[in-house]
DNA sequence: AGAATATTTCGATATTTATCTAATTAGATA
DNA sequence: TATCTAATTAGATAAATATCGAAATATTCT
């Protein structure tokens, strides 16, 4: 749902959100009313009732005419058309691209320290997934590591590298044969279904 | 708009005038989210998300799939479609017959003491026009009074008959001819636009 | 000009509700 | 069985808001 909509639609739904609101509208669609009429009709008071048109208003939900010292308060359908076609495109087109990082980036801060390093492994199979690919970062393409230089760039970040090694193999982001590893390309676990 | 869609229509639109309930909407409908990962992406703790949940699951607006410890919510949209269909229908026939004799009953409540008479003839013209309504009630149809007659009939409800008369005669819903007078039909000032 | 009427604005209050921490439940793992 | 993780429930607090009375504004009527 793009940033731009989600505000116009949370002021649509809360401005709909309230009973008396609600029959308001009800009224006014009908035919118009004065503000008289409406706060005998819903039994409130008339600043109430102002209160409440003023919030329809913001949103263009309702004209008026004056008539005298009366006020006529009409719907204006064409907006609740509006939102219906909003609400549509909601449920359609519900992508909100890119904001997973936002999780991912969330966990990193969570685990990793101020000076680089590690507080601690996660336990939680996909917090320690996130964590296992922001390692990867460690490690080029195309490069090969000796056994100690795994271990020596994995301690930057964690004392247990020998725990951090075999995850990352175990994931498939490192892999090693006869002593030697290296990175495996990012499509193999960078979008990696993490359940 | 009926009664029993009011408070439909209100509990959906109570469920989504939220920014993080709608986020979360958006979130879901992207793809399954764990309460974890929306906790995370929406900088919220777990038993707000858990309650936000609980608010949109009340509507059947998410599924939920358990997988070992976690939960996987998702978005049903064909509730969504049902609301689209609801306010559809509420913007093109949002009539709600019979409601208007709400407000002329309120009127005449305010203006009538529990005996029967009128504590004060109202000054604004639409409310005097409900309670001159309210006093033909007095006159039958095809029946010919006398002015003291007409008196008469008009002090039960408030000593000043003479303004009484008067207000009715000019509303046309009383005539006068050579001292007699008589009911003139409801459908000249039943339905009258009191504006 | 002065009185009456409908509406709006202002300030106060009470209700609703979003959010948190702490405690509980339930499944998975060791 | 004991521990761990994810989710929920319960209770408390803080923020948002629905409503009201009083006062201000604008317009009509006398």
């Amino acid at each position: 749902m793009p940033e731009a909509e989600l505000s116009t639609l949370l002021a649509f739904f809360k401005a709909l959100a309230n009973e008396s609101r609600l029959r308001i509208i009800g009224l006014i669609a009908e035919r118009e009313r004065s503000g008289q009429e409406l706060a005998a009709i819903l039994d409130l008071k008339e600043p109430t009732i102002s209160h409440h048109l003023a919030s329809l208003k913001a949103l263009d939900l309702v004209s008026v005419r004056v008539d005298g010292v009366t006020h006529w308060y009409g719907l204006r359908p064409e907006r609740l058309t509006e939102l219906n076609r909003a609400l549509l495109e909601t449920k359609t087109a519900a992508a909100l691209p890119g904001d997973d990082t936002a999780w991912e980036d969330k966990i990193i801060a969570n685990f990793v320290s101020a000076d680089g390093t590690l507080s601690q492994i996660p336990a939680s199979r996909r917090k320690r997934w996130v964590i296992l690919k922001w390692l990867m970062a460690g490690f080029a393409l195309d490069e090969r590591y000796g056994e100690p230089q795994v271990n020596a760039i994995l301690q930057r970040r964690h004392p247990d590298s020998a725990t951090l090694r075999r995850e990352l193999v175990g994931h498939r982001m490192l892999s090693r044969e006869s002593g030697v590893y290296w990175r495996l390309p990012d499509d193999q676990w960078k979008g990696f279904d993490n359940r």
